[in-house]
DNA sequence: GACTGATCGTCAGTCTAACTGACGATCAGG
DNA sequence: CCTGATCGTCAGTTAGACTGACGATCAGTC
């Protein structure tokens, strides 16, 4: 193969989930950082996206296709309030919703956190070239292989 | 590309992130099941194979190369030791050590719980069959494409 | 031998993230 | 106007790993 980078092959007997975690701890250290200026992780600038992208929403029509919880929602949606990306406003048609909607500053801000996390993505596959099926365990080890710790 | 085994590419536009996760929980709830019999978690697993591989040996000496807090350790030998399937002994050589030593049933458990986590290994590599580097992210989506939820 | 600083296993307490269950308000349908 | 469901919210719980401290022990120094 040709996709151990100078990092060669998983020492001893790792197990394909530990490589599997590694390499998802090694990307979320990466878009990590690239949120971090924009003070958001990456399930907020989801909700963010998705609202720019999809239009306002309640935060359950929200949370159901994020796969988030209705009350971790809350707090998700108090942050980024806070932060003035998105803003609450009754829905007129139904009193029970709140309809979330970006602010500027938060369709701005998505759009930039959105390049910033692209780039991550690049860095991230930087670490791989070409990939085979059976060798997968070899490909994952080559992505996490900077992760410190 | 020819991964996307009746699964198709990810709808939408899922961060790579988000992809791995679900891969790994995809992994994470084979490997779950696997072990289930054999009352483990995966890194109980790994203390017990690397005890059977290396040797009897300290908290300290398992906890650093597998990552996990000392502390940790103690919660993890604990289970490991009501199932009969480690011993504590304390070092000859330096009093303040246990010694971590598996049982025959131990060496056995290990060796069959292995056989069925690489069982669970081969049913989630199923899921791909070629991959390109470039094309990750389809290979992730078809591997993950049965997590549940 | 006594002294110093480090390491071992242990435990109590803390922290964090997510969840459960309940609440009042609101909606749709009969 | 009832009934049952859904909305956002909040208080409380849970699970997991961590921090900091403890006594016991070790290695090295005087």
């Amino acid at each position: 193969m040709s996709t151990d980078d100078g990092a060669g092959s998983p020492p001893r007997a790792y197990r394909l989930q530990y490589l599997l975690k590694r390499a998802h701890l090694r990307l979320a250290e990466l878009t990590g950082q690239a949120l971090a200026p924009y003070g958001l992780d990456p399930r907020e600038l989801a909700v963010l996206v998705t609202l720019t992208q999809d239009g306002p929403q309640s935060q359950q029509e929200l949370a159901r296709p994020l796969q988030v919880d209705r009350t971790t929602m809350v707090a998700i949606v108090d942050r980024l309030e806070g932060l003035e990306l998105v803003r609450r406003r009754p829905d007129p048609s139904d009193r029970r919703k709140n309809l979330i909607e970006p602010t500027e500053h938060g369709r701005q801000t998505g759009a930039d956190a959105t390049r910033a996390v692209d780039a991550a993505e690049r860095t991230f596959l930087d670490a791989a070239a070409d990939v085979d099926a059976a060798e997968l365990r070899d490909l994952l080890w080559a992505l996490g292989r900077d992760f410190r710790h």
